[in-house]
DNA sequence: GCAGTTCATGACACTCAGTGCAGTGATTGC
DNA sequence: GCAATCACTGCACTGAGTGTCATGAACTGC
């Protein structure tokens, strides 16, 4: 019972069911060849509950994603001015190397499926570019006054994207048997080397791999993502025109409860 | 050439009817609240022939992406040993920059347009995949062999392609009236320099940084990099041990929404 | 226990993107 | 002239996504 069941809000089993029904029939007959309509009727639901818990038929692909972006705003807005910005953004790109490694048949799966179906990398892509952003608009602020400062903290983000995906599908194709940590390090400390000549701190060239920082959202405390001492409050800001499931989601997310 | 083959197939006039409709629509009345009826019935053609000449609605926005794509393609594919990779991936984003500079106007257009939709968004996302695709590809095979090729492939593709649309979007929030090609030459040039190191080849060590980094008009909104807005956003504050239920009615109620 | 409320779910209907198919009219080649 | 081809149109269909309402379970206060 490490993560279910006991406090306030129960954790809807539906989202769960939704995501295995969904995953038996993509493997069966692929992605296209299923209908939202198989789904919900694989998982005994309405068909109605399917939109009220994934916004598309795509996101139930990626069912822990908007989670993972969350986690990753919160690791940034957590930083302070003494922390190098390249290399926490390399740690920030480790969080989602995390997400994937935290299940790696289900992983493994959903990278041949997303390789396979045109419309799935696209989705895909739009999930990347939101981490993307995530990292880049850290590095604006950090890298700001600094001469080229947001052409700086743009390139460097998709650098870093670029090297983790580049060391993820790697892992991916090896069926998640690898060690995926020592790629990610490797390509990380790539971009790392790189980047680091503007700044005069190459001092630790060898060592800046220390691995992920804290963050360890086993703690179900820790994981209090926006608003950070100010314990008991939860601020949530958005777009006025989001749609509300979203909105919804994100708070879920604010919460800690998944 | 560039712009060859006027002579074989006549260019159908239909399609350009139906952008020129779809946009006048699209900027008219939004991208979403314009259905494809409405356009081939401004165009005064049958339904079915919309998608004869654009395979979904998204297609219509960038109706000329797929002609640069294989011109880009082609200029990869027309390379020689003696081209220096990195140099030669920058060129080749360069004709992205070209088309968007061939019709300002236009292309101011669509930017605001692909701002305020997501959908267009997420589309324009994998065309720009499908060019990074292309220069990743070709510094794989420029990089075989050398260590760690296909990641530095990767990486600098993407720095490339960060580089080129950062000044891309510059010059198109200036509405197209800055000088693009300075921009985007100091911002490849900056790529250039970063990814140049690694490489023994100091022999031209000046050269390759040719950059014409004027740019007078630097910052034409100075340091309020991304005050924009600051409407259509709605903030809640509630207590974390509020039932969830209780914070989406304050949350709608905040909308507005019943 | 009981009435009132809240909310998740399900059923229905609708819009719209995208596709397959058949029919029509004009052009081209013989 | 005749047949084949081509561009176009209309029609019907699938399937994703959305708004709306009814139901029913769980929780409220009494």
């Amino acid at each position: 019972m490490s993560s279910s069941s006991a406090a306030p809000a129960a954790k809807p089993p539906m989202r769960d069911a939704l995501v295995a029904a969904a995953f038996q029939l993509f493997l069966e007959r692929g992605y296209e060849q299923t209908t939202v309509d198989d789904i919900v009727a694989l998982a005994g639901v309405g068909r109605r509950s399917f939109f009220r818990y994934f916004p598309s038929k795509e996101d139930v692909v990626f069912p822990d994603h908007e989670r993972c972006l969350a986690d990753m705003t919160a690791f940034l807005a957590a930083s302070g001015e003494e922390d190098e910005p390249v290399r926490r953004v390399c740690d920030a790109a480790r969080l989602v190397l995390r997400m994937y490694a935290e299940n790696p048949a289900f992983s493994v799966q959903r990278y041949r499926l997303t390789k396979r179906v045109p419309g799935l990398r696209a989705y895909e892509l739009s999930v990347v570019w939101r981490y993307e952003r995530a990292l880049a608009e850290y590095l604006r602020t950090r890298l700001a006054g600094r001469p080229d400062g947001t052409l700086r903290a743009d390139v460097i983000a998709a650098a870093v994207v670029a090297a983790h995906n580049n060391a993820l599908r790697s892992w991916l194709r090896s069926d998640g048997e690898g060690d995926a940590d020592a790629w990610v390090d490797h390509a990380l400390g790539y971009v790392q080397t790189a980047f680091a000549r503007p700044e005069p701190a190459p001092a630790t060239p060898a060592a800046p791999v220390p691995t992920v920082a804290p963050t360890a959202r086993a703690a179900p405390a820790g994981a209090g993502a926006w608003s950070e001492r100010p314990d008991d409050v939860v601020v949530l800001v958005t777009r006025r025109d989001a749609p509300l499931w979203r909105m919804v989601r994100e708070l879920e997310a604010a919460l800690g409860r998944a």
